[in-house]
DNA sequence: AACGTTGCCTACAACGTTGTAGAAACGACG
DNA sequence: CGTCGTTTCTACAACGTTGTAGGCAACGTT
């Protein structure tokens, strides 16, 4: 059975109250009283019970991450980013998975975290600014493009800027028909249509066409999708010498499938992705990619919620953009 | 402000506990009154608070996970199956991040996490069972070999003879000089001892010689650990012609370093490696491993809390195992 | 008609904590 | 010595919930 304060209060021989102003750091002990709580503590190993104390205080040190898919390489390391800058403000991370699907990212934003967490940093795919609308809960900070000008405060990376200057960074390198993988029309795809116009300005501005066969839809954004994606486009008769794909999954399944056509990257085919993952660093070819600050993204979105949690919950919704570089490596130039 | 039962109550006309009857489902209600609350709490959009009726019945519904690195991809791929696991119960689960210190682990495991917690579900590197004894806390389920036996429930899969099958393996294949990537001689090494004395297993059961300069240790299981420690091994001067990885971050490092330096795999060099992560099935060439199977090792663990957390808390320390099988793939067999 | 049973509902207390109010002891000062 | 301010500590109430005990009707049984 765990120990409360009223356990701790009588080995101690003080009131309740004494003992919770000792383990809160109240000035006015005695220093032998607190000497003689803080030896009750111990000798009960004494710890607070956060349900109890929320109950009372209104706040638990709870926030909540919520992402689609903790097995997708960005957002496991966006989650140590997170949990990292919480750490400054003692915060413990709860991390949810909503798989993605518009139901249950409604459910997770609408609340059913209910009042165990008093704030919540939430990457949503499916979600729109109307499913937002008129949730009293809990604070928010939401990650990635997806509600525009929803009513949360936002942290986002320039997704057109990134796409149009990777693009660019293959078009300089005398690549011509350069693909694009990972497009979605469905309403999920806001990041994808962001990167897609990023892509089509590059081309635009070095007067290339913008050939709608050799852009490649893909479901989803994992390595199956990329190479699945990536197979289609070369049996489809279209040669391309380059191919953007929207993130760095899609084309490390890209490259699987380049490899099995027997095609060389970068010399037949330069390859580049999005994310700046870890696996990008080692695979073989190591992987060309646009490397958003993720540790920055975690810091401003923790901030934020630091910020709405003390102070006014009713100011205006607040964006913020974090940087982002370009990472060259093999898949883009002769090792 | 978030709405309360009382709230609800006086909006439709009951007591608080009639509402509080309604929400969990108390079958002797009126049918209009049970209606005349529902729609109550459906207009304030009333959500229980957690913290208070843990306060009072003694639960909250989450559960932890604590893992030491969330972008290790085994980490990040069994809390999936974890959280998906728990969902049977209704448990929501909050993942920690311990980073593997022993300091963190035993605050986490001493219960950082406080009474928001019903159990945990700890993967530990650093921490003994002495660190564990004595802790009247929070259930909680072991998963790995670290704390052979410790004081609490235990779910492990056979390392030794995964190791030494997965080895054998290598040899029925014809490799003779074959070495092993990630020894350890720290506390934290469990699996890396039961690793290698699979592999050493296998060696004598194949009457080959155990040779030391063909055993390379890693200081952590990271793709830059595989890499460093295979060119350490090639600058050596030993010619291996097969390479067991003892997980397969180290083994794609380890690919890495073999491309680098112009030798081809499996012709020249098989590989192998451990955990079937989802990048092994794309790396080039594709990962063999020994699979151990996550999604009934996390329904394991779950089950496990389950049965603690709802039967004799004292009862003694359960051990299961879980099974495992070898995947084989390009990496030890010509395409 | 009297009685017990069942269905439906309510009042109260308690979970462990902390904010508020205030009591008691003490020292400084006129 | 009385007064005042400070230090140190305590009693009480409240946070939102649910278990317990019990009351009142309505019903069926003798």
């Amino acid at each position: 059975m765990r120990n409360r304060l009223k356990d701790v209060a009588e080995r101690a021989g003080v009131s309740v109250k004494t003992v919770s102003n000792v383990v809160n750091g109240y000035v006015h002990v005695r220093p032998d009283t607190r000497a003689r709580v803080e030896e009750a503590i111990a000798e009960l190993n004494y710890r607070p019970n956060l349900s109890a104390r929320h109950l009372r205080k209104g706040r638990t040190g709870v926030i909540a991450l919520a992402v689609p898919e903790l097995d997708i390489p960005y957002f496991a390391e966006l989650a140590r980013h997170v949990v990292t800058a919480a750490a400054e403000f003692s915060w413990t991370v709860l991390i949810d998975q909503t798989g993605g699907g518009r139901e249950q990212e409604r459910v997770v934003a609408s609340g059913i975290t209910d009042h165990l967490i008093d704030g919540l940093i939430f990457s949503p795919l499916a979600l729109t600014a109307e499913d937002l609308t008129g949730l009293d809960g809990t604070p928010m900070v939401l990650l990635g493009e997806r509600v525009d000008h929803g009513p949360a405060d936002h942290v986002v990376i320039d997704n057109v800027g990134a796409a149009r200057e990777i693009t660019d960074h293959l078009i300089r390198l005398g690549r011509r028909r350069i693909a694009a993988i990972g497009s979605q029309r469905t309403p999920e795809g806001a990041s994808a249509r962001l990167r897609l116009t990023g892509y089509a300005d590059a081309l635009r501005a070095a007067g290339l066409d913008y050939d709608e066969a050799l852009v490649a839809p893909a479901p989803a954004w994992h390595r199956a999708d990329g190479a699945a994606a990536m197979r289609g486009l070369l049996a489809s008769g279209v040669r391309p010498d380059a191919v953007f794909c929207f993130n760095d999954t899609l084309a490390l399944g890209a490259l699987r499938a380049l490899h099995e056509a027997g095609l060389r990257v970068p010399e037949d085919v330069a390859v580049v992705g999005f994310d700046d993952i870890e696996d990008g660093r080692f695979s073989i070819p190591t992987l060309t990619t646009v490397a958003p600050d993720k540790a920055q993204i975690a810091r401003l979105a923790v901030e934020l919620l630091a910020e709405r949690l003390d102070g006014d919950r009713s100011a205006p919704a607040r964006e913020l953009s974090a940087p982002y570089r370009l990472e060259l490596r093999e898949s883009t130039q002769s090792p």
